[in-house]
RNA sequence: GGGCGGAUUCCCGAGUGGCCAAAGGGGACAGACUGUAAAUCUGCUGCAAAUUGCUUCGGUGGUUCGAAUCCACCUCCGCCCA
């Protein structure tokens, strides 16, 4: 099976401004593609996660890759499928998350011997000459063709700002640049980019009379038809220190029954014959392949060792007993702790197991918490010192565990 | 620039002088049932020294015993006209 029939097979295409001619391309590893990402956080997140893979999947068989930085294009903001405009960042904010996603990029995607290329289009974005911009790409675009774009279309009733409005203007502009630049005949990226995508390969032929193509990767949707990879305080994150190797594991492990399949197609490199395999389990092995989705998405991202602390963790927790060293801990100052032991109220509080003392005291009053696996009766409950300097298990819920310990 | 309408708690949205920490829905969280899933049911959802107190309804100032509600100015947004 070669590259093209594999995304296919996986579930990842989406849109295709010319199937036979990607196809070729991609197959015989002549394409050089691009993706843009956008700085619009201090790290990658999931949806990001699977346009890398798909790079280096792409890359693996051969063909070239550009990852594209938008130190320039985050200056302005995507309105795409948005509600409401983008907080403007400063400038220097957005240098640094350019920083920080090169850094993650380079765990993913090989940047050697020019096997890959990285830029960033504040490179020939931000010194464009207002005049000659609009006089050299402005022709070539149709407002009332711009107006019907499916991914305005929720803007046309909330507002739309003119700076947002040029969004797709300098998506164009990239490609047509990285056309010129480097031979970049093909552009990637999710779903929701398809217009801003056909907007670049639109400006070449116009400008040029070459064609280059355009190809979509199909959202992570759950079965919910709700984007994937969000949690209640915001996506699940690449980088360890805003979401650790163990909620990233559990985020996976909890994913509902009807979306393990495809999850494991369109996110690991499991060879497909082998999850065709999994898909004919029996239903009482679910939770096994749970359990392998989880392994293989957190050692793709944070490596085999810490897949494999934060899989034993999860066991050890949620099977009882075992080692639990690896679990989430919460260390509190000595000082916080009376010598006649800390309120119940205060250590949740102090844990962030609880966003505040009446928080704290809700849980504690419906039953939600227990320490070392004894349920927490009342609100008056202290805990000793002594337990602390040694480490007690908090839980929270069903599924939400912190040691804590005096540090 | 002119006319009109709007800004309410995480989101949507009711509330147009005291009975308002503010209806209803969504989401989140917790409980029951389960399989760390889904569905369902229940509770809960500003903060705290907690049958009470404090701070919230775009911002500032004012009227009033009392303001999310009334007045003035300001900021932002939508619609219509130019």
């Amino acid at each position: 099976m070669q590259i093209f029939e594999e995304l296919q097979a996986r579930g990842l295409l989406a849109q295709l401004t010319d199937e036979k001619e990607i196809k070729d391309l991609v197959n015989n590893g002549k394409a050089v593609f691009y993706i843009g990402f956008d700085p619009t956080a201090d790290s990658l997140h999931v949806g990001h996660f699977m346009a890398l893979c798909l790079m280096k999947r792409l890359q693996m068989a051969g063909n070239k890759p550009i990852a594209l930085v938008g130190g320039g294009t985050g200056m302005v903001g995507d309105p795409s499928g948005r509600t409401d405009m983008r907080t403007m960042m400063t400038k220097e904010v957005i240098r640094h998350n350019c920083d920080c996603f090169k850094k993650q990029m380079e765990r993913f995607i090989d940047f050697s011997d020019g096997k890959a290329l990285m830029v960033n289009n504040a490179d020939w974005l931000l010194d464009l000459n207002y005049v000659d911009f609009l006089r050299e790409i402005g022709p070539h675009f149709s407002v009332n063709n711009m107006l019907r774009a499916e991914c305005y279309k929720q803007r046309m009733e909330k507002g739309l700002s003119f700076l947002e409005f040029n969004y797709m203007l300098m998506q164009s502009y990239d490609f047509y640049e990285l056309y010129q630049r480097y031979g970049c005949n093909m552009q990637f990226g999710g779903d929701d980019q398809w217009s801003n995508m056909l907007g670049g390969t639109e400006l070449i032929r116009r400008k040029l009379g070459k064609d280059a193509y355009a190809m979509t990767i199909t959202l992570l949707l759950n079965s919910e038809g709700k984007k994937m990879g969000k949690t209640q305080k915001g996506a699940v994150w690449l980088d360890p220190e805003k979401t650790s190797p163990y909620e990233f594991f559990q985020y996976w492990r909890n994913v509902g029954d009807a979306d393990v399949i495809k999850c494991l197609k369109m996110l690991t490199f499991l060879p497909l014959d082998q999850i065709e395999d999994m898909e004919k389990w029996e239903d009482s092995r679910i939770n096994e392949k749970k359990e392998i989705l989880a392994y293989e998405l957190t050692a793709l991202v944070h490596g085999e060792e810490e897949a494999a602390k934060a899989k034993e963790t999860a066991r050890s927790l949620f099977a009882g007993g075992g080692n639990a060293e690896n679990m989430p801990k919460a260390e509190i100052p000595e000082a916080d702790v009376p010598d006649d032991g800390i309120q119940i109220l205060d250590l949740l509080v102090a844990a962030a197991l609880a966003t505040s003392k009446s928080d704290a005291r809700r849980l504690v009053q419906q039953g939600g918490v227990s320490v070392d696996d004894e349920k927490v009766p009342s609100i008056d409950y202290k805990i000793t010192k002594e337990a602390l300097l040694s480490g007690v298990v908090v839980k929270k819920g069903k599924k939400v565990f912190k040691r804590v310990i005096i540090c």
